[in-house]
Formats: C-alpha cells, structure tokens, sequence
RNA sequence: GGGGGUGUAGCUCAGUUGGUUAGAGCGAUCGCCUGUCACGCGAUAGGUCGAGGGUUCGAGUCCCUUCACUCCCGCCA
C-alpha cells in the first residue's frame, strides 16, 4: 500500500462509503465554523471535502493550518445529506471524516491566492509559476498540452513515421533569426549556435534514406516576443518525407490536424478541406498572409475607378496618378449604422497611422447616390462601375483607403479585422484553416533594395528548372507553403531544392557566391551530391496549435514555463551573470556597457 | 530601436477639480460560530501611492526624467 494515500482526490464515491482512506494533497480552502471544519483536499485529479469537528483532538491544529499546505489526512468516507451535496465537484456527494493527519510540505503565506479566479500580473504569476499551474485553468491547459503531443506522436507514427532527435548544439546559420550562441570551450573564440528549426538536419536525414521523419523538435529564435510568440524557444512538429510534392504534404498535414482539432476541441471546422490562397491574392483580399477567414470581409481594388473623369475625389486621383492605389472593403447592408460607427472607424484609421478611411454608402432614389461625407464625389455612372467592380449592393457601404502598395496592405488589413470586430462578424466558435500557397523565392528588402530570400532558402522554385528566368528573380515562385488557422501562422513548410547546382544558382542571386554556399551550409550541399532524394516536409507549431485548442489568447498560457517580454526567466533569474572562472574558461572577455 | 496601456496594502482594485489622518474586497493575525462549499460575524496589523526630480501654501492626483510589466510596430529564412 502507497505510504501517503489510497485514492487521489477525484476517485472517492458514494460505492466508497464506510471505507477507511488516505488522502493526500493541498488545501485548498477552509471553512471554519469554530466546531466543524471543511477542508477542501486538492491534488492533479480534483477536490475531495474533509470534515473534521472539535471532538477531535487534532481539530485545534488543523484550524491554524495554511492554506496551500500539503497534507496526509487519514479517515473514512461518509455519505452525505442531500442537501449537502456539491454538483460542482465529482466528489461531491461524499466527504472524509477526518481521524487523523499528517503535514507533508508546510506552506508560509501566499505572495498570490490560488483558489481564486482572479487575474493577476504576470510578474507575480512568472516568478511564482509553480503556484501559478497550480490553478485550475493553466493546469488544464498543460494537461491539456500533454495530451495533444502525445495524440500527435501516437499519430505520426502510425503513419509511418519515425522520430529522431537532431543536435542542440550546432552551427550559426547566415539567414533567418538571430541566433542563440553557446561559445565552444574546446575551440577558442568559436561558438556553436541553437537550432532556429532542425531545417538542415531533417533534410539530410532524408539524405540517409530514412524516408520519413518527424520530431516535437524545439526552436531557438532570438526574436522580440508577441503575445502568440514566446522570445526564446518554441516547439514544433517538425517533419520530412522523401519521394513527395506538394500534394503529398498537404494530404497527410491536413488531415493530421483536422483529426486533432476535432478531438481537442468543440469548436466547428469551417472547411473540411484547406482552401488554397496564393500568397499575391492574399495580400490583396486580406492584406497579409495569414487571413482570418473567419472573418467574410474582402479587400478589393478599386483603383482605376480613381482614373475616371466623373469621379472628383481629387486627393485620391492626384495620389493615383503618382502611383498609390485605391482598396476598398464593403459591409453588406450598413446604410443604418450610425454616423458614430463609421467616424469611430475613421478616427481609429488615424491612430493607425493611416491617413484615415474615407468612407460612403450607396443609396438609389431615383439615381444612384453615394452618402457620407465623400459620396458627393462620385458620379451615378462611376458608382455603376464600382457596383460592377465590386459586387456592392444598394445599402451597403464602402470604406476606402489609397496609399502605396506596402502600406495599402498594412491598413486594409488592420481595418478589415476592426470593421469585422465593430460589425461582431467573426465567429468564435470556429476554426478556419487554409493554406498560402505560391510563396515568391525572392523579395527586395525596400531600404537597401537588395534582393533576399523571401522564405526558406532551401525552398524548391516552381516550374521546370532549365526554363526559369534568373533574371527575374521577383518573378519565381516557391513550392513554399504555410497553414494558416485564424489568422494565426501554424505551420510553414516546403518541397526542398535538392540539386545543388540549382541551389547555388539561387543562392547567388541573394547574393552568395559557391564558396559562402559551401561553407555556411557545408553539411548539407554537400550531401545533396551524393544521391539526394526529392523531398519536402513542413512544420506546424505546437505551441499555438494548443493555444487555439486551448481557446487562449497568449501563449504563455499554454506554456509552463515561460520567459517574459525580455526574455528573462523571473523564476530562475535567467539570463544570469556568470563567474570569472567560466568567462576564462571560455576564453571571454565582457566588454562592459556604458 | 519606436509607439500605446498599466503601476496605490501580500493579491485584486477604488481614490472626484490638487486640499483633513489614502480606502474596499480577498489574504494574514486574534476572537466568536456544528453543514459549509466564494461559509458567516467582530477586531487588529499591514502603505517609499514603482523610483528620482520639478511646479505649488499643499501632489497618489499636474509636469519632466527613469524603471518594471504588458500590447503593438520593427524583427520573426
């Protein structure tokens, strides 16, 4: 028999009654009444009350007991009146009559209450975390967390796939985040660098002919934290098949997380299968590319309408005509909001940075008309052709913003989520995934108009190689892909380029010439000469898949312990000063900041 | 690096136009209470109003600087 209980603090029922048990656990409320005591027992499984009264002689010193003290409590369960009994807990129609107890981990008082729904700081929760997941929702959501990685991995290996660990210590890679570096005691003035994703090491497993792979890998990114981006580390499930395209991936993916969410959560999928978005038709419809496509709004352009005669909206034209465009989002049948709903939009516009969103609603009386303050602008016949370009109706209105592309997209973007928020369009019960599909292999960086890898640079260019133009580097598209689910970036992945020559084609249009190539990704170009294996994979994060399955916003709320903002450990004092000795060690010398 | 928000008791928060000795709930301590499950009742302790400077007869309140936390932009192949 276990020394410390005979049941956990969810398993006692009304079968159990007269039975003698122990239990073991942290209080987690009292209730005195000065002759009879409740006490609340909690352990991972649930809450068992315990009652003793003042005949017992170690009633006295159960009274003074703190809360959050953890204790054996031996005694038998008793049934209770049916006017006593607790519907919310599931122990809730017995309880222990206590006989005798033990404490097992004094507590001294609590810097935060436990068993209380109130929101604290996240100071206090960080630097306290281990009271933190003690509380209910964070501990279900770990829990939470638990489960679903293991569904996962129970998953990928019953679809044939193997998991391998890939080193933490290896080597600084020139693109993408900024890395973690762990210098090298036995190579002087070397470092080593943590993995932003095992990229290289799970293609050259499929180098090794291990066909397929996957890992609940962690990442490391030197990156500033957002509230769905965790500074420091973060996990994904990371994957790669030999002998696929695109549609192999997307097969497999989709139905591993479609299987997921419907396990893990009540919410409804919208699509049973992922629509396809290409990157370019998602900067002009949603204005990013991770849409939300919960929410029905789309972001149309409507800029040659700006070139018409009949239109006198002259600081728009005068913008047109020196390049900028004209995006417009329309809400269906707004002809009866407020004057307040549209200026609270306009004055938000502002704040953003924008230059404001102009805005009108389309009337008819005996001609079509616009109203708002810029209606007057536009002809009958030029509302004709916005109706025609635009599918708008009578009673719908318009909201129209012109700037640069860039910018176009940025505020379109953000004003489409705020109008769907102030319209309540999104529905919360519902998960929207899609794919971004057609990912550029290059961009221009706009400040030092350098062309750059857009994505992954390891990515396979689209179309059949000997008929690409290199010349037009902005013009070659990737077989480079994401997931996006409510506007949440899951996943990204890719078919990977596993010809060097073309590999080092690519590369030197960023910018690397063969001999950078080969010593910044040694290991795997040179692998890729020895018989490399069509193959791509992608890698979905683990950590916002529970954020979503757990309904939470941040997530550090599906974390167990997580860094702040500046990524520092409040718990553990992490980062730390380090010791002469070790500096020395290193062969470090600290340059002190003024 | 930049912008917004917040900072008052151990915790969550209130504090009016600048005006007496800065309040409440929870928690703590002490006392009363035999059926509670947010038990109830009474009392006590607990404050560098984030820090520093300024304006003023007088600052939690106004101004400046700064720090911490957080949200966002940049960044995140």
């Amino acid at each position: 028999m276990n020394k410390y209980r005979s049941h956990n603090c969810n398993e006692l029922r009304k079968k159990d009654i007269d039975l003698k048990v122990s239990l073991s656990g942290w209080v987690n409320k009292k209730r005195d009444h000065g002759n009879l005591l409740f006490i609340d027992l909690r352990d991972n499984y649930g809450i068992t009350q315990c009652i003793i009264d003042k005949e017992n002689t170690n009633f006295s010193l159960l009274e003074k007991i703190q809360l959050e003290t953890v204790i054996k409590v031996t005694g038998r369960v008793v049934d209770r009146s049916d006017e006593t009994v607790n519907r919310e807990i599931e122990t809730g129609e017995i309880e222990i009559s206590i006989e005798n107890f033990e404490v097992l981990g004094s507590c001294i008082e609590l810097p935060m209450p436990i068993f209380s729904d109130q929101e604290y700081s996240e100071e206090i929760r960080l630097k306290y975390r281990f009271l933190d997941l003690r509380r209910k929702k964070i501990h279900e959501n770990i829990i939470l967390r638990s489960k679903v990685i293991s569904f996962i991995r129970h998953e990928m290996n019953n679809l044939g796939f193997l998991e391998f660990q890939t080193p933490i210590l290896t080597s600084s890679s020139p693109e993408g985040a900024r890395d973690f570096l762990v210098p090298s005691r036995l190579n002087p003035g070397k470092f080593y660098a943590l993995p932003q994703a095992p990229q290289q090491f799970k293609q050259l497993i499929m180098v090794s002919g291990f066909d397929k792979y996957f890992q609940i890998a962690p990442c490391f990114r030197d990156e500033d934290a957002r509230a769905d981006r965790s500074p420091g580390e973060f996990y994904q499930l990371d994957m790669e098949m030999s002998f696929v395209e695109q549609e192999d991936v997307f097969e497999i993916v989709e139905k591993l997380l479609l299987k997921t969410f419907k396990k893990f959560s009540k919410k409804r999928l919208m699509f049973d299968r992922f629509p396809r978005i290409p990157y370019s038709e998602s900067l002009l419809k949603y204005g990013n590319d991770k849409p939300d496509l919960r929410n029905p709004l789309i972001i149309q352009d409507i800029t040659e309408i700006f070139t018409r005669e009949d239109v006198s909206f002259e600081i728009f034209k005068k913008l047109v005509k020196s390049g900028s465009k004209v995006r417009c989002i329309v809400t269906k049948n707004t002809k009866n909001k407020p004057r307040s709903f549209f200026d609270n939009i306009d004055k938000w516009a502002k704040e953003q940075g924008a230059s404001g969103l102009a805005y009108f609603t389309i009337e008819k009386d005996k001609q079509l008309s616009g109203k708002g303050p810029i209606g007057k602008f536009f002809s009958h016949q030029s509302l004709e052709a916005l109706i025609d370009l635009t599918q708008a109706k009578i009673g719908d209105s318009i909201f129209l913003a012109c700037a640069k592309e860039r910018e176009l997209e940025r505020i379109t973007s953000l004003a489409r989520d705020k109008i769907a928020k102030d319209l309540d369009l999104i529905d919360e019960n519902a998960f929207a995934f899609c794919w971004v599909v057609d990912y550029p292999m290059f961009k221009k960086d706009e400040e030092t108009q350098i062309i750059e890898f857009s994505h992954n640079p390891f990515s396979m260019p689209q179309g059949n190689p000997d008929k690409i133009d290199f010349n037009k580097p902005l013009d070659i598209l990737a077989y480079q892909y994401d997931i996006v689910c409510n506007g949440i970036e899951l996943s990204s992945g890719a078919i990977r380029n596993h010809v060097p020559e073309l590999m080092y084609k690519l590369f030197s249009i960023a910018g690397y010439d063969k001999k950078q190539v080969d010593e910044k990704f040694s290991g795997m170009i040179n692998a890729l000469s020895y018989g490399a294996p069509p193959h791509g994979g992608i890698a979905p994060g683990i950590d916002r898949i529970v954020m979503l399955l757990a309904d939470e916003k941040n997530i550090r709320e599906v974390t167990m312990f997580p860094m702040n903002q500046n990524a520092q450990d409040l718990m553990m004092n992490a980062p730390s000063k380090i010791d002469e000795r070790q500096l020395k060690e290193l062969n470090l010398i600290l340059k002190s900041k003024k």
